[in-house]
DNA sequence: TCAAAAACCGTACCAACGGTATGGTGAATC
DNA sequence: GATTCACCATACCGTTGGTACGGTTTTTGA
């Protein structure tokens, strides 16, 4: 009951370094099974089809990325009581881990499926709308709490809660197709710079409106 | 010569609706003919092979896209001469223009590629760098300019510059996920706005004269 | 220790798909 | 009026995802 889960581990393993590196569709079940050292049957064993492989590395993928944003924001928290202060140090850790992160696996795992829907089940697709559903509300729930403390006129929060993950996935892209996975350190301090930004009220005050407002 | 002309047309137009709605491995050949209502032979003699599909399809793409850019883009020009102004008015143009666009087709095939890149050949995958390339070139170049006007201290660029391509390809991501093209619109505008922003905060640090002038 | 369950292997097979090959045919074009 | 264009029909090939089924070894709980 103990090697079993083992080859389990080891086929998620090569599966999802395939997975990033060619695309779900490129990833074949023989290939797998040959740098597993196990045979179809074996394969079979473990996963009913495609579909269950996907379903577990999608699991898989979550739960790691999960306990990371728990990590650097948690972090954050305790390094600092002030919860714009908290967010800025959790962005700059997020960026770090995402730096290294990336230059060993680079790629969403979420994101390489949505391109690929009806490969896919329902199940599967779901399970990716569920942790992006999730991963916005922790944002948006961080942005609410800052502007409780800095309040921030005319800046919309559910779209500035969007925009990390939207830059995360599409820097991901950027460093994936220019051979550079630094791209997403980088997006995310600049995503840094655009809270810090929203949030510094005294700068919109010398600021006229009628002059920001201009091109409207 | 016309007929001829005329089916590829409409194989690409069929095509590139199924690529972005499941992904290019997910398309099969068999279904495009039966939908452009010719058969196998017919398909392969317009294009040898899948690749040639994809490069035509890229090509497509990227061209509508330059297109589309030029158009907005210009406009801005046309109706500012300050560039930060010219540059806003044209990222809000961006973002009616792709609301409409995603709205039908939601997608980027230069995206959809990029995740699946052992399906390619060298040479469609280098288009699509190509593209990027360019695409981010232009963004540097209309932000130096800007730069120029209204000098940003402590702003990056470089990553400015790629953050609008991140955040249109992460919210058409999203969209797909959500099932709301809408997010995408919603994220070039934060984008305007971390624009305005960026070149805002320098204001009360270094006064530009057309800003005196505004202001009196 | 021993039977049962778990963790595989081997082989054979199927349908779908990308792609090739070959030999046509009606229509447009030069 | 010959040639080229724009296809059609049929047959075939290799790969891949997946099924079926029976056999074997390894692990494990009683």
């Amino acid at each position: 009951m103990k090697k079993g889960v083992e080859t389990r581990q080891r086929i998620l393993d090569i599966a999802e370094a395939a997975v990033l590196a060619k695309g779900f569709a490129a990833t074949s079940i023989d290939e797998i099974i040959a740098e597993a050292g196990i045979t179809k049957s074996g394969f079979f064993y473990h996963f009913k089809d495609k579909n269950q492989l996907a379903r577990e590395m999608v699991l898989r993928f979550t739960d790691a990325n999960e306990r990371m944003f728990n990590e650097v924001f948690g972090r954050g928290r305790e390094l600092a009581d002030d919860p714009l202060q908290a967010f800025l140090i959790g962005l700059k850790l997020l960026a770090e881990t995402l730096a290294d992160v990336q230059s060993k696996h680079p790629g969403c795992i979420v994101a390489s499926i949505c391109y690929q829907e009806r490969l896919f089940d329902r199940e599967v697709v779901e399970m990716t709308r569920q942790f992006t559903v999730g991963w916005t509300a922790r944002l948006r729930g961080y942005l609410v709490e800052i502007a409780n403390v800095y309040p921030a006129t005319g800046v919309d929060l559910d779209a500035l809660a969007e925009s990390l993950g939207c830059m995360i996935d599409g820097a991901i892209i950027l460093g994936k197709m220019m051979g550079d996975p630094g791209r997403v350190e980088r997006q995310v301090l600049a995503y840094r710079n655009l809270v810090k930004l929203s949030f510094s009220s005294s700068v919109h005050a010398t600021v006229p409106a009628s002059f920001l407002l201009a091109a409207e």
